[in-house]
DNA sequence: GCAGAATACTTAGCTAAGCTAATTATATGC
DNA sequence: GCATATAATTAGCTTAGCTAAGTATTCTGC
């Protein structure tokens, strides 16, 4: 019954280790695309489609001018486009390129192989405890993410008024 | 049988997530500890006891001129110490100070306690799934880690000659 | 319908972590 | 004892993260 409690811990000893690796893994992807946080807002861009600065930090769960650097260096290298919202000309929209894209899928199928690698290592009962694990700890981390907002403790103001 | 494939689609989402929380709390913290990186060097010398600087570099898996950096800061406000090694005086061994070890067992105490809340709101079988999954999921990036260095594939060169 | 408040983003300026390349100091080996 | 190897540091760079302050647009209220 200490699970909760030895799974703290563990967290805190497994997630920066394995983030080494994802990011030296990305380092190493033919050079170009680079880091965590932008491989982060490519794939969310991906999934969800074209969204705002705003709505980028706060599902990445950064400030904005963060958000607002971090773009810029996609922007650069062609893998974003920013494109002034209609509606509200104060919004920046954000979508993927063509290229970005395909640096996405390029980069996802690397990390996938490389990661697959790893957890091939494991038995098919760790593997399914893992995935259970960490699909219930995610729903759990946006619950309190949620939560905090709600009550003001968190980060960042809450979006909708 | 896509287990291997959606766990590493899920780690590449859950982490960087929870780490942007940890480190939140962490800046929370009273303050004055600060980051990821300098707990887990706390951590580490707390269980493991005083080791050497490239010792560290390596089980942080970050390089020498880093861990050099991370380190000052540490040994600046008085959590570590630092004595060159009697037999090697190349050698610089660190040791958490009782301040460090205090702040350590504060530290650590908050996060787990926070940590604890959000693990709190899954049910008994899956945090027991997360405990499995990354407890073997450690296990196997240790593994993978070691067999890099070895066939020379990693990025720090081996320990041992 | 325009002045003032609110909102979305950017700019400026800082800290910390990470890297590589080059130095320094000590050990080892022939 | 001189050449080489090893442990750590220094220098110099990039990226991510923050806060505070500034700009541009939209909303509100009279």
């Amino acid at each position: 019954m200490t699970s909760d409690y030895e799974c703290a811990g563990r967290i805190l000893d497994t997630f920066p280790q394995a983030m080494r690796f994802m990011a030296h893994d990305l380092r190493d992807t033919s050079g170009r695309p680079g880091t965590v946080p932008q491989y982060r807002i490519l794939s969310y861009l991906y999934h969800h489609g074209p969204d705002s600065m705003g709505g980028l930090a706060e599902c990445q769960n950064v400030t904005l001018p963060t958000m607002t650097k971090t773009v810029a260096g996609l922007v650069e290298r062609g893998l974003l486009e920013r494109e002034t919202d209609a509606n509200d000309r104060r919004v920046v929209m954000l979508r993927l390129t063509p290229d970005g894209e395909a640096m996405f899928q390029d980069i996802r199928d690397r990390m996938q192989a490389r990661l697959t690698t790893i957890i091939a290592t494991m038995t098919a009962d760790e593997q399914e405890a893992l995935a259970t694990g960490l699909r219930a700890f995610l729903g759990a981390l946006q619950r309190a993410h949620a939560e905090e907002k709600a009550t003001g403790h968190g980060h960042c103001a809450a979006r909708e008024g």
